[in-house]
DNA sequence: TGAAGCCTGTCAAATTCGTTACAGTGGTTG
DNA sequence: CAACCACTGTAACGAATTTGACAGGCTTCA
């Protein structure tokens, strides 16, 4: 009874899915989620499962051209049955839909490689103490990277920003750097992101950022910048791709870590100015 | 409510075969016929399926130890759910050394679990249109993000200049953006990343640059930004993180595969592209 | 042959389910 | 700012399902 033989219920959600509603589309993500048992218990069970209400149910069954909702779950049962007298079609896939070669497929498998590798060989004690130097508000924080990593780092201190006052990116160019170098004591933290085609500047920088006194950090690759010799803290991240470049999953992973971390550590200093945060950036955007 | 977690609904039956009677050795020679597809339906139709009575199957039913017929289809379905389960599901720990509660592997599995739901919920032709849009060297591409966003944003950027010429980031100050619309036509990309608290005046750009003709294509987060309106492509992902901010892990993932897979569909073109900024890079750095 | 015990189907009650109708909400347009 | 539109949830209805009670039938054994 389906309306259309050729294709499956979660192929016409895709091509339609430009011409759902909110409803609809949280039904479309509960569904994928665990597709397709998702959608053979009873519609209230699935209208739950989705936080919606029971009619958007039946009417996105009805959208999709069925009849009603048992004519949906009929054809889920038919489809899952088809799939399930060819073993052929295994799933070790990623994106169901692509095929095993698909760049999303081989991307999102080194993805997972690299978080799980760069986890196991991680110290979390190390990952620890940054946290300490990162919440401490004594300290100034400054956070440089290179050409590749500079937005990563932009990333963090966009962040950290919001957590505690102290905080600025180093720019990419080095004829600043003594500008801000000039500021910087014995009690202040230079935290690096140097990966893969390591820049000289930067150890430079790096270098006599330590002769002011200051604290080192170092988010680096498996084969790990000379910064190294210069921090109290590395941390080694794996970072292969197949690609013509390196990814950056893991150290953005990674930032994002630390400052849900020096949040967690210092959360009733940070509170009140996340709040105030808030409040500045809705009053800017009412202002507009 | 099984009974028994650890053996499932088959098992338990081959084990009770010698104790069942006829009309349950149909329903279970039925079951067993498309396994266990057949007892997902109405408890009415797996009767008339194995030609016996609405009320044979409940007694075999609770015979198996369940509360009643729907108890017994919720063990089959979750069942099935975890037969068709990707493996990756199941961690242990990601970081070997630390607690399961410390902050570094309750953020890994959020981000796994945001890049498998992620991919599940993509539509891979809409990547690969986009991968189109972005190899045609014929369009002009401009990439724009949010306060958050904006350091993905200059990082696709960053990356995709390397493989072809034409590619801008738009600033993130608005009063600047008519400089960059009064050069956008019709064969013009425009890239959004926007995601939750989304930026009306990045919405107003979109609607601005689409008047011009220019071709949208939004990455979003799974509630979906306004923007998804104007766009011909949109690609929803789950950002959640346990944290006081979203996570932009798979939105970094999706950039590095849009310009992986970006380089591979036009890669004679830009191989030798590529050599050359080395070649480039090299120099300025010897030149220093 | 008759009686007991178990099995199975019919029937009807109760519950749950699927569906429709309607009203409230939020956003948009003139 | 009002009128409209699309979307979503609440509530009520009717239908189908699940379930319990009952009675007929088959087998077994005295």
């Amino acid at each position: 009874m389906p309306p259309q033989r050729a294709t499956t219920v979660a192929e016409r959600l895709r091509l339609m899915s430009g011409e759902l509603t909110a409803a609809e589309r949280k039904l479309m993500a509960a569904l994928f989620a665990n597709y397709p048992m998702a959608g053979l218990g009873s519609i209230t069970g699935f209208a739950r499962e989705a936080d919606v209400s029971t009619p958007s149910v039946l009417r996105l069954a009805k959208k999709l051209g069925f009849s009603g909702f048992p004519a949906f779950q009929e054809e889920l049962r038919s489809e899952l049955s088809a799939q399930l007298q060819n073993p052929i079609a295994k799933h070790d896939r990623w994106a169901a839909e692509a095929p095993d070669t698909h760049i999303l497929n081989t991307f999102a498998t080194a993805a997972m490689e690299n978080l799980s590798g760069s986890l196991k060989l991680m110290d979390h004690r190390a990952f620890d103490a940054i946290v300490g130097l990162m919440a401490d508000r004594k300290r100034k924080v400054f956070v440089a990277g290179g050409r590749i990593t500079g937005a990563i780092a932009a990333y963090l201190v966009t962040h950290l920003q919001m957590a505690r006052p102290g905080v600025s990116l180093m720019p990419s160019t080095p004829t600043v750097w003594p500008q801000y170098l000039i500021d910087t004591d014995k009690n202040d933290v230079l935290l690096f992101f140097d990966i893969r085609r390591y820049d000289a500047r930067m150890l430079d920088l790096a270098a006599s950022a330590r002769e002011r006194g200051a604290t080192i950090v170092l988010i680096t690759d498996q084969w790990i910048s000379p910064i190294a010799r210069l921090a109290v803290h590395s941390i080694p991240l794996r970072i292969e791709a197949p690609s013509s470049w390196d990814s950056n999953v893991v150290p953005l992973f990674l930032a994002e870590a630390l400052v849900a971390a020096t949040v967690n550590a210092s959360w009733h200093e940070t509170e009140a100015r996340i709040a105030e945060i808030e409040t500045l950036s809705d009053s800017e955007r009412r202002g507009k």
